[in-house]
RNA sequence: GGCGACAUAGCCAAGCGGUAAGGCAGAGGUCUGCAAAACCUUCAUCCCCGGUUCAAGUCCGGGUGUCGCCUCCA
């Protein structure tokens, strides 16, 4: 398949250093708050490129940091009066509830900062060694003036950087670039470590070039991350892993677009952001994640309730064409034709183009339009009926297409279990005022079970239960 | 000032030189006791001006506009 690559700015045939074998970071969260719609899209975009991945037949080795060390974690512990270990104790175990309402899988691994501290020291104590690096007064920084290639990856050069910084200038930094390696612990942090210049902390950038190295080895196949951390970032790592390593840091770099809020770029620091979390209350995690697949990944997209509307009722059109064939799969007692035959083989060519598309920069917006392709040429064959043979093959390929993409997963609402459920004897009694043509009380039944939020479509097959759209 | 991205229908969005995917919304119709879902029909010449080419949203040049990075931020 073919990515690109933001160090040459082009499209690539991706060839990973082993066969068969993928080796990816992805920058993680600082876990000081709940994570926003913005930190949701390399989250949702890099697992769906994971599951790719695997759906090729790769085997992925996904690792994903939560930096559970920093100023902004220091200081939510003195607001919530508590450790800073426990606001990131905290914060990571609500990381994992709204990425998995995202359809975001676990990654292989989830090393943090404060768990890979001997790592990092040594890191440190390697650039100093190699002097890449200098002490000053319990800090620790990186020369930028002795790494040479410093700003490859972001296009710019030092003298340019320097002209257009707007950094205070620190005395003790040779060059206004430098950037924190370690620093010394102040007054009322209660998160520190030893180390060959005291006691302190990693600074923010060091931690991913050490559990890079510890989880994925000196040089990996891609590294992926927001477009925001191009500078200083990403730059950052690099500058410190091959600086350190002597070889490559990655062979490939991935970042996705930005989200804007009402075309403005969304960010904690100018409090116009919505917290996932949020978003939950009003919306499933399923429709977020359609959202933000349904543009490239590279794009910016703007986020709005209009928009949130819009992929929830697309969503809903994908769900309808799954219930329906669940439903035939179920209930359908109609022979398997010739037509259907025909009409099943045919639906190979909707995978051709999804792996066409998908194999091109993960275009997820065309992949998704696969999909709908796909259902359009379903719901043809379906809308007459169809054997339970037919909505079985067809379901399969849906479901496979689709669950690389992350949606779809969510089990039918199907009908109760509990003979003696309310849903099922209020059902019943609709059966049978239909029958008697008791319209009046049918429509009652279906206006209250609408009310407890199920809809009920009735079908040559019998009534079925459409899942409410969120 | 340096670096970069984007501009396609009411909205979102794909398109990477060969005559405009897909979704949402809208209109008309079929089906239905009525609905719902589904199906059928309908809905654009791609910001502007030049150029290259038999052929250009698609390449080149110049505009205009929007957004972003250069500072913690996905």
């Amino acid at each position: 398949m073919k990515i690109f690559n933001s160090m040459t700015r082009r499209k690539e045939e991706f060839v990973p250093l082993r066969e068969g074998e993928v080796n990816i970071y992805v920058c993680g969260p600082t876990v000081y708050n709940y994570f926003h719609i913005g930190n949701a899209r390399p989250f949702v975009v890099f697992d769906t490129f994971r599951r790719y991945l695997e759906y090729r037949g790769e085997r992925v080795n996904f690792v994903q940091n939560f930096t559970d060390v920093d100023d902004k974690i220091l200081a939510r512990a003195r607001e919530e009066k508590i450790g800073s270990l426990q606001v990131g104790e905290k914060y990571i175990a609500e990381y994992f509830k709204d990425a998995g309402a995202l359809g975001v899988r676990k990654a292989t691994e989830h090393p943090r900062v404060t768990e890979n501290m001997d790592e990092i020291v040594v890191f440190v104590k390697t650039l100093e060694d190699k002097g890449y690096a200098y002490a000053a007064d319990g800090d620790v920084y990186f020369d930028t003036g002795a790494w040479e290639s410093y700003g490859k990856l972001s296009g710019q050069n030092l003298d340019e950087l320097r002209a257009g910084a707007r950094i205070e200038v620190d005395e003790r930094k040779k060059n206004p670039l430098d950037f924190a390696l370690w620093k010394k612990s102040k007054e009322g942090e209660d998160l520190s470590w030893d180390s060959p210049w005291g006691k302190g902390r990693p600074g923010w950038h060091i931690e991913c070039s050490a559990m890079s190295k510890k989880y994925l080895g000196d040089t990996i196949d891609i590294h992926a991350g927001g477009q925001d951390l191009i500078f200083p970032h990403h730059e950052n790592e690099i500058a410190q892993s091959e600086a350190a390593n002597g070889v490559p840091f990655a062979n490939y770099w991935m970042h996705n677009g930005y989200i804007t809020i009402d075309k403005e770029k969304m960010s904690k620091s100018r409090g116009n952001f919505f917290t996932v979390r949020d978003i939950l209350t009003e919306y499933d995690g399923e429709a977020v994640r359609y959202f933000l697949l349904a543009g490239h990944y590279r794009s910016p997209i703007d986020f709005s309730r209009d928009l949130m509307e819009q992929s929830k009722s697309a969503l809903a059109r994908m769900y309808n064409a799954k219930d329906t064939l669940e439903h035939l799969v179920r209930k359908s007692g109609l022979p398997f034709t010739e037509t259907e035959r025909a009409a099943l083989s045919g639906l190979g060519a909707y995978r051709e183009k999804f792996v066409d598309v998908m194999d091109d920069d993960l275009n997820t917006a065309d992949a998704i339009a696969a999909i709908f392709e796909l259902i359009s040429a379903v719901n043809v064959n379906v809308k007459d009926g169809a054997s339970a043979e037919f909505a079985k093959g067809a379901l399969a390929v849906l479901l496979e297409l689709a669950n690389v993409l992350g949606l779809l997963e969510q089990e039918e609402s199907g009908e109760p279990e509990d003979e003696d459920s309310e849903l099922r004897v209020l059902i019943e009694e609709r059966r049978l005022a239909r029958e008697e043509k008791n319209w009046a009380r049918a429509d009652e039944i279906r206006d209250l079970l609408k009310e407890m939020g199920v809809v009920l479509k009735d079908t040559p097959q019998g009534v079925q239960i459409i899942r409410e759209a969120r």
